[in-house]
DNA sequence: CCCGTTCGTGAACCACCGTTAACATCCCCG
DNA sequence: CGGGGATGTTAACGGTGGTTCACGAACGGG
């Protein structure tokens, strides 16, 4: 039971197995959703019959758990950190979120969809937490947007930013139609558009 | 062996039961996603037991094919005839477009979550034929996108579209923030803003 | 009044799948 | 060299859940 803080450094200590599993099983997870997936079908995708995952794993919720929880570790680590690198002009905080934003859902557009698909497959605690850093991500972008807005209240502004996730994360449903700098540019355009109108 | 066809006229001929079933299922499995959701869940909702359901749908996956195929039939529908219904101003047309998705998604936050997320819970026949829906509606927003946007190719407008499908199905995740007036007027201002962008 | 259709019930069947157990291998460290 | 931890394998268990079956009740028309 010593194995509640690997999560934390774990790609950086181990490069192998343990990720290589978690990157086949988001990619699974997102083409046919984490119930549709078996264990078995995990295994098979690096190599490994399907009991061998519980070497690396507690179950299979555990794994969707963690997969869940570093995406929005990420989102927000990263948000906060290029807004507070960014100075105090909140149309170029703005435009440093788009990019944050875009750029992650063209790098992962798998995790990105089963970040909104499969949280109601965890259970109580696992989703509430993920729901708290999803929570702490929003208000970062409603702060921008607050600044930008100031007109508006804070439940507008988070209608507006849940509007703007919707509209860059479709990078899952227009993936590999245009080079990636194209898809980059326009998505940044539309959302910078859509977010000051 | 001759349902077939009950689906067309199944809501207008018979306003109970089977349209109960239907409309308690999409809550059911918008909320928890279809696969977690039980027969006897469905069931329980409109005060029957599990088995009941099979006096109504072949199976649970025809309950969800017929979910999917109805909505995607009401939206390329929609969305044809009331481009249709409109002068040839590709601009009032887009107008049209966004008012009707955003009503649509106002209206049927539900069914606009299963739409996209349970969609590879179908059989290969039945997902076909759903995505062959889905591209129709999507080459009718890309026609008038097309219009909006001379210089851009399909390719772009396609992406263009998705964005815009993103943005205004979002609905889920900003339910009830706002009174549904403003919503709907923010929504679309904010779509028109990302599609001329 | 009675028969067939419709709609429902509870029990049982069966396949699938997450999980555990018992047993091999490999490899590194003392 | 020898033993123990990490990593896998196969077989088996057990619960869940979709589906079927045999049966009952309501009900409308000949």
């Amino acid at each position: 039971m010593t194995d509640t803080n690997t999560a934390l450094h774990a790609d950086a200590a181990r490069p192998s197995r343990r990720e290589q599993i978690l990157r086949a099983a988001a990619q699974l997870f997102a083409e046919r959703g984490s119930r549709a997936v078996g264990v078995d079908d995990v295994g098979a995708a690096v190599g490994v019959t399907g009991p061998a995952i519980y070497r690396h794993f507690a179950s299979k919720d555990a794994m969707l758990a963690e997969m869940l929880l570093r995406i929005s570790e990420r989102l927000l680590e990263g948000g906060t950190s290029r807004v507070a690198a960014t100075g105090d002009d909140p149309m170029a905080q703005l435009r440093t979120l788009i990019a944050f934003q875009v750029d992650f859902a063209l790098d992962n557009p798998a995790l990105i969809t089963v970040h909104d698909r499969d949280l109601g497959s965890l259970s109580a605690e696992e989703a509430a937490q993920v729901r708290r850093l999803q929570r702490r991500y929003v208000e970062v972008w409603v702060d921008v947007l607050g600044r930008v807005h100031p007109e508006s209240d804070a439940a507008t502004n988070r209608v507006r930013a849940h509007a703007v996730f919707g509209l860059v994360n479709s990078t899952p449903h227009s993936a590999g139609r245009l080079p990636r700098r194209r898809t980059a540019a326009l998505l940044a355009a539309m959302a910078e558009a859509a977010a000051t109108a």
